[in-house]
DNA sequence: GCGCGCAACAACGCATGCATTAAAGTATCC
DNA sequence: GGATACTTTAATGCATGCGTTGTTGCGCGC
């Protein structure tokens, strides 16, 4: 069973231990709290210990996992406080995006683009099919970033939709149906589309903001409840 | 010559590498654009590859170094476009946190504390120190997100300021003498002691945009006249 | 019966060796 | 004379081994 995992041609084995492991954490396969030994890993990627340990720095640097000596990679554990950290953050550097989408002006397929992500989001709404809803949403998401013209804040809140990712997932089917979601977006692509920033950003930000309190309350209610 | 650079008492070699090759980074000792490979690197600090490569890989997971393999680890130059980025994300962020102090409002120790690196700021440039002057700047900056309650955030502030940190210091003497500087935190610290999240936030966001383009010009400036 | 100390074990952190591979230099052919 | 192919060299990426260190369990003493 040390069948390495879709190798790629190329990618190293270091490259491939990174996103094999994230890839589990992201999915749930290992859980919050799992402690997972270098050794452990390194055999069930079939691999040794040493790109194994390289890819865990990796995760601990990117703030998925706590390194803890001698006991393992801990899959970081988040709060309900955590929760509203990750999202005070995307909140602001999101809402910028959309002011500096609607200051610069998209291009056409750009534009078009964002469209299509909703639109998407609208489909999988109708079928009721949250999953990829959420695929949508964080397609969505990504496009806008992207589109901000910033390639460094568009990777930081990619990192930082990555530590959110488990529990958006997670608190899926607890959440309320999103509509306003779709709402939301739809009206921030208007909005930048008008060349109207300041709505853009409005929008986005009272978006933003509201599903990350959304999110922390449902942990803390799921923390009570487990406990 | 392979000496141990102020060995910390039992801080992993690894840790070490990675303390010692971003403090050359920061400092300049490793110029922009330089190449360095693991081996010299190991030689240098008298230690192995393999924690050597362990600290450039998260220094490239950083954004200081960029990894080519073969021909070693090349420290990121900076383009203006960069530093624009950059101070983009700094100006979200720390604008943010400064409104986030002004709301939940600081107790006396930590706005006493931000108005003590003020007082060293100003001290500093009374005596026409700017290496000084540069320390309490950042020590500010790094108080204020730090009080801002997000940790996360702090965190991602701090990584950012370190990419600027070495056009910073490089352009410390070709800009205009930072009196305004001095006033500007002062005036942040005063709204957040009025517990005007608004005005602090303003203040802060036009301090640190009107800071960082002008050191995107500076750097211009350089370019076009070192070419 | 409880607490403390010691010993065995196991995981880690690092060093080292090896195979791979890319780059550079050289020689040969056109 | 120039270009191409081959050889050589060297840096990398990874595997492995060893010393260190922290932990756990057991035994002994109180």
């Amino acid at each position: 069973m040390a069948v390495p995992v879709s190798a790629a041609r190329g990618e190293t084995a270091a490259a491939r231990a990174f996103r094999e492991i994230r890839a589990r954490i992201l999915s749930g396969a290992l859980p919050a709290g799992a402690l997972v030994l270098e050794g452990e890993m390194a055999v069930a990627l079939g691999l040794s210990r040493t790109p194994v340990r390289e890819a865990m720095v990796r995760l601990a640097d990117e703030g998925l996992v706590h390194l803890r000596p001698r006991h393992g990679m801990q899959v970081k554990p988040l709060s309900a406080d955590d929760m509203r950290e990750i999202y005070d953050v995307l909140t602001e550097l999101e809402a910028a995006a959309a002011r500096r989408c609607a200051e610069r002006g998209l291009d056409a397929a750009t534009l078009a683009s964002l469209e299509s992500a909703v639109a998407a989001m609208d489909a999988a709404l109708a079928r009721d099919d949250l999953d990829a809803w959420a695929d949508a949403d964080a397609d969505f998401h990504r496009r806008l970033t992207e589109a901000s013209g910033n390639a460094m804040l568009a990777a930081v809140v990619a990192s930082f939709a990555d530590r959110a990712h488990r529990w958006r997932m997670a608190t899926l089917r607890l959440r309320p149906r999103p509509d306003a979601s779709n709402d939301d977006h739809r009206a921030v692509v208007a909005a930048i589309r008008a060349r109207d920033p300041a709505r853009a950003e409005a929008i986005h930000r009272a978006h933003r903001a509201g599903a990350g309190e959304m999110l922390a309350r449902l942990l803390e209610r799921l923390a009570f409840a487990g406990d």
